[in-house]
DNA sequence: GTTGACATTGGAGTTAACTCCAATGTTATT
DNA sequence: AATAACATTGGAGTTAACTCCAATGTCAAC
């Protein structure tokens, strides 16, 4: 239905991320509220979330109400993973730059281009680190053959 | 100096990813353009690339010249890639907002915000998929304890 | 009531990307 | 020259997220 091999669900179960409740016999029978859950992980793993912190955090709608304690944490978790997939965002917004830049360096290859390309590159690396990559001279002497 | 454990740089060596030269013992000295490889290596991987993809993709500053054949494949590569990079983007604003959206519900909980939540999350699945969940009557009559 | 197509289980195997270990080699310092 | 602090190697172990397998159970159809 959702396209999901039947050893994952099996596996989803046994990590109890979801557990269909069982009929009669022992089969599995998935719920509406399983296939949301199932839809919602599908939803976050594509931007990078493991099944570990997927587990119990998008199950709301399984829910009356709401514990504070649970609310908080929670609610923590997801403010955290929003602001990691913003950074995320930021970062493949510049990746996807570099991907054209380095397609054009190879188009009509040059040094510098070739140079254009680099110092992207290091830019890039340096928001990703918050830092500069500090490439010294006194690093690099003699690191060649 | 980028921060890379020593066992991770042995490993790249051994897969072929990084492979410095080797001193007068046979100590690894790592170059400028090595540093630039890890750097690209770095970049890409949290852009959700694989070793075995950025492996020889992002190297044209050790190079002269560009074969035509490698100057065909990289740039199906690049462009795949990028096409790749931008649907993610697409997606993780989606994931952004839902997490916005989660947060909301979580506070003033009712069921109609839920309900929103779900609609939202549907929405999101149905781009990410590109068809409709197909959740009939049907298929979920009886699918209740 | 037997056959075939499903389901169940426990457990083993796979892949990527590390990570660790033991045995050994190299180098700078006392 | 002995010691410590590095490096080297081959190979084994780890983690996440599957994926596969063999033995067994369930069920609808003939």
């Amino acid at each position: 239905m959702l396209g999901i091999p039947k050893d994952t669900l099996r596996y989803y179960d046994r990590i109890g991320v979801v557990s269909p409740s069982r009929g009669h016999n022992s089969y599995r029978r998935y719920s509406r509220d399983d296939i949301v859950d199932l839809m919602n992980i599908q939803i976050m793993q594509y931007a990078d979330f493991s099944l570990e912190e997927i587990k119990g955090k998008f199950q709301f709608h399984r829910m009356q109400s709401v514990d504070p304690a649970y609310f908080q944490e929670v609610t923590e978790f997801l403010d955290a993973k929003k602001a990691e997939t913003r950074k995320k965002i930021t970062h493949l917004e510049k990746v996807s730059q570099l991907l054209d830049v380095a397609v054009k360096t190879l188009r009509d290859f040059n040094p510098e281009s070739d140079q254009r390309l680099a110092m992207f590159a290091r830019e890039i690396y340096r928001d990703l680190h918050k830092k500069e990559p500090e490439i010294t001279k006194e690093d690099c002497d003699g690191h060649q053959i």
